[in-house]
DNA sequence: TGTACATCAGTGAACGCGCGTTCACTGATGTAC
DNA sequence: TGTACATCAGTGAACGCGCGTTCACTGATGTAC
């Protein structure tokens, strides 16, 4: 074996990191594989070294994209929880930074239509991420089940992809401030309220 | 003139529709003209005597997609309102029906991010319908303000986008009836409740 | 330690393909007389 | 009413372009001796 595999595991990690932001930016058809590995600072006749096509980059983007969105819920220390704990991630969710943001953060509003329209091996692994996601917001939210937890992450979701639809900022402003708030104090009370 | 007005109107809506059930499946860019112009029984080269480009196209399709979310808030008998309203609207909206549905209904699960992507004319004319859409469910709830129609239309679209974005059928039912429930109960008290 | 070899990450040109758009042309049909 | 004309919706071939993928090749570097 000649390079080191952690020099392969690295340049890989730059093609992955350089295809995360431009899924995220211009969709995955809006995407080119000599652009991403531009970005990479390769040429596009290497990338088939790394990933078997451009199918499975986007497979692999989405994985690590959705890092960043759970980095957004347990990004607060572990013991702020339930309603508290909400307020906050709602707070950075149905931000105007994260609207602004359309090489980072969450993916879904950009991606969803294309995930959906992907092939079932693509759809399973989105679920599992998913499935992940909403567990680690029931498990702040104090419960067992993952139903507030979808309605939570749902409303997220939305308002994002709202506000981005829509070109006046006040509107969007509008918009994320309403989710923020429906979002955050109309889940089902379980345990921490802050002090009055 | 030849050809009558109505002759051409009629050849308009029939690409319209065409293109608004293609650009619901596969996107804006994975739908391609001279398939659009084939589903309208006509061939490519007279698209352009009725949009301007591609993206006219996409613009005017999701104006008329728009109407079938419209149709699912103004579906009920005007009278009905306020969480009654709400719980009727939630559950035909978050349906399994509507989820399968991919050429037909909500244009926003699967094509909210080509519509952030966009030039800022069509984000505009996006945000005027959003705006029509907030408007018309404000109404149906008794309220002035857009406040509360926001994050109910916000629980109905991200629960809808995450329903698809995940294979397995058992899992999205209960996305979907964990985001009607949240969407239509917590709503704030405004009138009309049903009977005990 | 020093040298020859083998591996394979990365290069860059080439491939076939389908796209959005253009254009010269056709022919059905409304209008003028 | 009947005929000649003008319009323009629609045809289908052509255009240049960038895409995903392939491939013969290069050369840096880990391993064997």
């Amino acid at each position: 074996m000649r390079y080191s595999e952690s020099h392969k595991a690295q340049t890989r990690e730059r093609i992955l990191k350089s295809a995360a932001s431009h899924f995220r930016e211009s969709g995955i058809d809006g995407t080119s594989l000599p652009d991403v590995m531009k970005d990479a600072g390769l040429t596009v006749g290497g990338f088939y070294r790394h990933f078997d096509s451009k199918e499975d980059l986007f497979a692999a983007a989405m994985d690590q994209s959705l890092d960043d969105t759970l980095a957004i819920f347990d990004g607060s220390d572990a013991s702020v929880t339930g309603e508290v704990w909400a307020q906050i991630a709602a707070k950075v969710y149905l931000s105007m930074a994260h609207r602004a943001n359309h090489t980072g953060g969450c993916p879904m509003p950009a991606l969803a239509g294309d995930v959906a329209r992907a092939d079932t091996p693509i759809r399973e692994r989105s679920g599992e991420n998913l499935a992940k996601l909403a567990a680690a917001i029931a498990k702040r939210l104090g419960e067992d089940e993952p139903r507030d937890a979808w309605a939570f992450l749902a409303t997220l979701v939305g308002g994002l992809t709202l506000s981005r639809m829509v070109e006046d900022d006040d509107v969007a402003r509008s918009i994320l401030h309403a989710c923020r708030e429906s979002a955050a104090t109309h889940l089902k009370s379980n345990g921490e309220t802050p002090p009055p």
